[in-house]
RNA sequence: GUGCCUGUAGCUCAGCAGGAUAGAGCAACUGCCUUCUAAGCAGUAGGUUGGGGGUUCGAGUCCCUCCAGGCACGCCA
């Protein structure tokens, strides 16, 4: 248990024991808080207040009464006050401070990991771009967001794997291979004499595909183009594969698995799971297409499983690999990272592994993630200046260095639009949130290079923390004692976003401490080896804190 | 038309399960470096939490309604 649940749990217990004390009525044990103001106290209730109405007592006398009768003997609290129309508010003694730190000390690299009440094996399904072009700024933010998410939930108990979804089959294959091939007859025949398909891909990428494969293999017409497409399909998808790898690999973030849509065609899945859907009986024959009744599950319309000309949609293909996940493979929990245009699809696959009997409505989580909306001098930025094109994530880390780009794409929950600030983005300066962040954690660095150089040791003995009293070093340990707690909200409610605005607060503590106390000339020895310590754990909040959201934590800058 | 998301300071956004005086950052203004990194700190100014109603000791938060913006509604993925 981290040291905020102790005192919670602590001051809880001593509220309800001292309830007990004046009253026989059976109540709900008191919900414990951390005030907004923490001058009103460390630990906060507002039992008193929610309770007197029932008993018929004035809230602020039954606070009071409560107060009056607590026994601190034993517990990490030391007096407790009224407040207001009727808290209770509970100050802690100077041996939780002490313990926070000798815990953050003590656990280093791991502090903020902690065992879940509920461990749950959860695969984490994230960015699956069509491997057919380049990935845009909605895959960087949904790789951001899963791997960040990921990193949290693993830290928060639980196993979890990362996915990638390579979507290598079906319709959107079909048209990269046409337009690929219609690249290549151009090349050979001239543009003028080879259409190309209406609904190709246009992107210069195509191209360059058609291209190399003619470098590789020169001129293959006449021939069965059937076959020659299908060639050039698979050329295609190793190209652009191993590139989205190490573009992502860039951008830090990697995956335990890569998945294949063509592997679920191949091992009978797709064909078997439909089979299991028309044995549940919510499937019917309609013009030669086979439907899935999800109307009998409040969706808005039926869906299609296998059009009529014999090929099974993207749906079918979907609801096979998510059964794919959960029977096969086992997970408690799957997490879907998606764009929020997706959003008519959650419905309907949730209900269509309830039908096969997977639980999808308790099981399948989807992420839904707002657009985002790249701005420069004021303006919304739709092209590349450079290239005329959407801005791809290759071309964003060819601008904007990774820390800042992912610290940006962490900075928003993800159901609210995401506006990036290209030019503050690329600032090397204080504007630049980032920096803020980092310049904490280097200018610690920095504080223990100093006084090793004056011969003071950073690695601090038997150090007298109950000295550490002054209002800042006292702000500075409560928001390294949160971190635990930091990590399993967010965890729970699936939001990363939540440790940048952590790590921030920390940073802001830390910078104040910095500019009230004085470290090497604290005046006391003892008081300075207290403070060395307090910077070591700093340091350590930090940079997990933004290891959890893959920023680097600076030695100097 | 139906469904989902959003509306909080000039701008971008926080506000956990309803709590005390609605908070940060940026922009504006005023101070603070002979002292461990000023990429920092402190202060001033800035608000009808989109409008209206309801629930209750208490509403930015929950419910209803209206207004505004975004997205989705295919035998696409």
């Amino acid at each position: 248990m981290n040291h905020i649940e102790l005192a919670m749990k602590q001051g809880a217990a001593l509220i309800a024991a001292a309830a007990g004390k004046i009253t026989d009525k059976p109540f709900k044990y008191p919900v414990m808080e951390i005030p907004k103001n923490t001058a009103h106290g460390d630990f906060a209730s507002g039992f008193a207040m929610r309770t007197a109405g029932e008993l018929n007592l004035d809230k602020r006398a039954f606070a009071q009464s409560i107060a009056d009768n607590i026994d601190f003997a034993g517990t990490y609290y030391e007096s407790a006050s009224v407040a207001g129309p009727g808290f209770i508010n509970l100050k802690l003694g100077n041996a939780w401070f002490c313990d926070v730190l000798l815990g953050i000390d003590g656990m280093g690299a791991a502090y903020g990991r902690t065992a879940s009440e509920n461990p749950e094996k959860i695969m984490v399904e994230y960015v699956s771009a069509n491997p057919t072009g380049p990935m845009h700024m909605g895959n960087a933010r949904g790789g951001v967001l899963g791997d960040s998410l990921s990193e949290i939930l693993s830290w928060a108990g639980h196993t979890v794997e990362r996915e990638f979804y390579v979507n290598d089959a079906g319709n959107q294959i079909e048209k990269f291979a046409q337009s690929i091939l219609a690249r290549y007859k151009q090349l050979i025949l001239g543009e003028q004499n080879v259409p190309f398909p209406e609904d190709g891909y246009q992107g210069e990428d195509i191209r360059t595909i058609a291209k190399a494969f003619f470098d590789a293999n020169g001129d293959r017409l006449p021939c069965d183009e059937n076959a020659l497409k299908d060639e050039l399909g698979t050329f295609g998808l190793s190209v652009n594969l191993p590139k989205m790898r190490r573009d992502l690999e860039r951008y830090k973030i990697s995956y335990d698995t890569w998945f294949f849509e063509s592997s679920l065609y191949e091992s009978g899945e797709v064909e078997e799971t439909v089979r299991l859907l028309e044995k549940s009986g919510y499937t019917y024959e309609k013009e030669d297409a086979l439907w899935m009744r999800t109307t009998d599950f409040g969706c808005d319309k039926d869906e299609v499983l296998r059009r009529s000309n014999g090929f099974y949609t993207y749906f079918a293909a979907d609801i096979a690999y998510h059964r794919n996940k959960f029977a096969t493979r086992g997970f408690d929990r799957v997490i879907d990272i998606w764009g929020a245009d997706h959003h008519g699809h959650v419905l309907r696959m949730q209900k269509a592994l309830d039908a096969i009997g997977l639980d999808g409505t308790n099981r399948l989580e989807i992420v839904l993630m707002q657009m985002v909306r790249l701005m420069s001098e004021g303006e919304v930025v739709r092209m590349s200046k450079r290239t005329g094109k959407a801005i791809s994530l290759s071309d964003l880390l060819d601008d904007i260095p990774v820390d800042a780009a992912r610290y940006f794409f962490n900075m928003r929950a993800s159901d609210t639009h995401l506006e990036f600030d290209l030019d503050l983005a690329v600032r090397q300066d204080s504007e630049n949130p980032v920096y803020y962040v980092q310049y904490a954690h280097a200018r610690l660095c920095s504080i223990m290079k100093a006084l090793e150089q004056d011969g003071i040791s950073a690695r601090v003995r038997a150090p007298r923390l109950d000295m550490l009293a002054d209002p800042a070093e006292v702000e500075l340990i409560r928001a390294l004692a949160q971190l635990p707690e930091e990590i399993k909200l967010a965890a729970a409610s699936r939001e990363p976003s939540r440790i940048n605005r952590y790590v921030t607060g920390v940073a802001a503590a830390f910078h104040r401490f910095y500019t009230d106390c004085r470290i090497r000339d604290a005046g006391d020895d003892a008081l300075r080896d207290a403070r060395i310590f307090l910077c070591g754990c700093t340091a350590t909040v930090l940079k997990n804190s933004l290891t959890l959201i893959g920023v680097t934590a600076p030695d100097h800058m």
